[in-house]
DNA sequence: CTCAAAAACTGCTATTTCGCAGGTTTTATA
DNA sequence: TATAAAACCTGCGAAATAGCAGTTTTTGAG
């Protein structure tokens, strides 16, 4: 089993925490799990015992709709929390689903354990807090612009947003999503997304082939967008306080 | 000024946790603050430097967008909090403005006030976390519905949100909102909530006179919407653990 | 109670978004 | 690297949504 103390990930809101050692006592009960691609590792509705950080590795996080459409809420990275309600509630369900978009190694505590950690160490708890304070403030700000956004401007968004998550290499996004996925995040149809990117590519700000996506204007991309956001308010990380 | 000692209102996070008497000496810097109807008290994007419970009022929590298009994302009533992220760090904004939607009465405490209680009150700070998480789950939620429901459907669901938030007398929503403010909660315009409304009060669904709205088949309502609703992984109050 | 302003309403047209159908390209895997 | 399956693409017509303009009703302040 792997070992907190040794852990190296400082995006983890327990590894953060950990300055205190009494803290390594309590992790003893952890999980460490390996995922292959695409496996669905948290089902919506079932009984929800614990909750995961991702270690290494990258996850979609997905809400069930009607038919076959499904509402991506967040991708995570690693040291990202998921399950996030689930880790606590004595008879709660999971709110969402959750699926490895590559190879993936996560943490898992269970609720009991979790929650014993936080009633013993306020900073940490603290911290969650302003996590899930934070989630909630950028979570609103999807529902503003779902709700106010125009097909090509939520595609857009949605594809600097994977570029802000995951990042690019040569120009090419360092994720494997496709066409449907971009959908599922936008809040639109596969088509849609297929048409804004065709459009796109003519424009010179994207290339796509097949999966391998990359931003080529990036600014052209922003520029179209900003009207949607406000810097001020803006205040998405986690200020040390 | 007002007491938390005396208080009744067992909806309000500081007052459930208030068992442990020691907690009343760190309120003492609590403020009281009346504001008549449609007063804005907090502004989105203004400098934070502290936090709101609704003592007894109600009110609409905004987020700006584009021309004059606003984004409702929550309803607030007595016990709530309102101004959720503002309580804390160092410099933070406003992420969402506030309203009264009448003549309400607020609680304020200072983010510096209200992390020092927090750090000494793990228990206290726990609940923080779980209203939060809470919050998130049902944004979460409005993320899908935003996508995936049509307008008629999200203006149903905007109306029968609006009913079990503020409830109803004599088949008569307790709230005064127009039309605009159930097109900024969908996600449509003021004209597609009028057309709904009006279609629903000749299908007997609904009772709309000006501002007076009343629910007159609540079933039919909910049954028109209800392939967009889970019952499982529903969890939405916050349990007791 | 009066009356001006605000809100609600309606019909019409323009625009956006969607869904299907059928063909092409890419991808994963043996 | 061959090959079947999955994913991608495009055009077109249908449906949903939005915007405008003019009228009627409601509301709230004096």
């Amino acid at each position: 089993m792997s070992e907190c103390r040794s852990c190296k990930n400082m995006n983890c809101l327990i590894k953060q925490n950990s300055v205190n050692p009494e803290i390594f006592e309590l992790l003893e009960n952890k999980h460490t799990l390996k995922y292959k691609k695409g496996q669905q590792f948290i089902i919506e509705g079932t009984p929800a015992h614990g909750l995961f950080f991702a270690y290494q590795g990258k996850v979609k996080v997905v809400k069930m709709g009607v038919d076959d459409k499904e509402q991506i809420v967040r991708f995570a990275i690693d040291g990202d929390v998921v399950g996030h309600r689930g880790g606590f509630g004595s008879t709660s369900y999971y709110s969402i689903s959750a699926e490895t978009l590559e190879d993936s190694t996560l943490c898992y505590f269970s609720k009991k354990d979790l929650k014993h950690i936080l009633l013993k160490n306020p900073r940490l708890c603290f911290d969650f807090m302003l996590f899930y304070a934070d989630e909630l403030s950028e979570s609103e700000t999807r529902v503003r612009k779902l709700a106010q956004m125009s097909v090509r401007e939520r595609v857009i968004d949605a594809v600097l947003l994977v570029d802000s998550k995951f990042g690019s290499t040569d120009q090419l996004l360092n994720v494997n999503l496709n066409r449907k996925d971009y959908a599922d995040y936008s809040g639109t149809t596969e088509e849609q997304v297929i048409r804004v990117f065709s459009k796109l590519k003519k424009e010179g700000a994207l290339n796509a082939k097949g999966r391998k996506i990359g931003i080529l204007n990036r600014e052209l991309l922003e520029t179209e967008i900003s009207k949607h956001n406000f810097s001020l308010g803006k205040q998405s990380e986690l200020e040390s306080l």
